[in-house]
DNA sequence: ATTACTAGGTCGCGAGTAG
DNA sequence: TCTACTCGCGACCTAGTAA
């Protein structure tokens, strides 16, 4: 049997081996072992473990590096965002963190950003799929680090799909919208949805919100979500 | 391999099923489904659906109440347990939820606590453990209805055991605790280790808390809990 | 020591089917 | 229709072992 087998999801091997990774990352900073040591906290046998690991390189959720005598193990950026995935499903189902907030600080600099409050194909579905008509600017929040996990937990959750298109000169690709406040003003987080990990919000809203709110470079903001999938 | 089976845990199967009933009853309310159907939400046979429902139903994770066309189910407490144990692991191992408040009114009534702020070996442990020397008294705080699944994913942490004791009359049970502050006053929340879910969180505290922070029945307070595993 | 291949055995899935 | 049994086959695990 395949259980809920998403193309590309974790099988509950992996599943738990990754886990089992992400503890020791957490306590020991790096992951530095053995197949036979794997297979023992995994309750099976080194093959298995070995065979794990393989399937779990080529699959693309950790890489490794073989030193003779045991193996350096980093997660990839995949691996990790299945863990994030899970967290946000079980998150979503058992209705905790409904609510929740994370805080940054202004900061300048463009992202992407400057594309979807300018061109139209989003405007249209900014407008229709949230309610906002975008200032043509976003406002940037640099996340504090002890966010970063909620930063990466909001990401792994479903979001509103802002749909890509095509124009002459370039493909513009989905987006991902979460909607939020900031100090009540209503708002949306928008993320490319095919890119890599940054610790930069970017924020649309319908009123130009550095003066709305008299924000300043490095001041700190407090962005509050309300995740209901 | 049966990777990670402590013992009473979820099979990866079982896992799989309860987080799909959990989403119907999400949906829905309560739960009403054939086998054929679980199975094919599954990506399942309908033989595996039935034979998964029967293996729950037998280990205690859901009740079933076949009608002839289709099959009525609940969520057992140990099955909803179960989810909330691997949120609180994945909560810890991503390091989201370190920091969390719950919320509600104090309330009177005498559950257990009574108990572990009067016997001696819990009083040693308490002091020990938490370096709290418990006030001859607790708090009880009613949680607010929307902060109870914050409350199950609190008690699915492993917390600091306090263990029970026998004495001459009876037996006293083990106890698992968690530090809390209220209103920056240390203090701990005393869960019973085996005991059914209840909307009341106790809370011992070296000082009279009612007096030292002017509480009384039905004020609303919030307890911040820091988790480190 | 390691990793990881091959071979063989076990476990569990799904087809068929009874009630 | 349903549920759930039996049973054959395939998937996957571990033992043995090479490098």
């Amino acid at each position: 049997m395949v259980l809920i087998k998403k193309e590309d999801s974790l099988s509950f091997d992996e599943y738990g081996a990754l886990k089992t990774l992400a503890r020791i990352k957490k306590k020991h900073g790096s992951i530095r072992l053995s197949s036979s040591e794997l297979g023992e906290m995994l309750l099976a046998s080194q093959q298995t473990a070995s065979r794990l690991l393989i399937k779990m390189e080529e699959r693309g959720f950790i890489k490794r590096v073989l030193t003779g005598k045991k193996q350096n193990i980093t997660l990839e950026e995949k691996g990790i965002n299945a863990l994030y995935e899970e967290m946000a499903e079980l998150s979503d189902l058992l209705g905790i963190m409904e609510n929740f907030s994370i805080s940054g600080t202004v900061s300048s600099g463009l992202g992407e950003g400057r594309y979807y409050v300018s061109k139209k194909p989003y405007v249209v579905q900014f407008s229709e799929k949230l309610g906002i008509i975008p200032y043509p600017g976003t406002l940037n929040v640099k996340i504090l680090s002890e966010d970063e996990s909620k930063l990466r937990m909001l990401r792994a959750n479903e979001g509103i799909l802002i749909e890509g298109f095509e124009s002459d000169d370039r493909t513009y690709g989905d987006v991902k919208a979460f909607g939020c406040r900031i100090k009540n003003v209503e708002c949306a987080a928008i993320f490319p949805y095919r890119s890599v990990y940054k610790d930069i919000i970017e924020i649309i809203s319908s009123e130009y919100l550095r003066e709305k709110l008299s924000l300043n470079d490095g001041d700190l903001v407090k962005i509050d979500f309300t995740i209901r999938n």
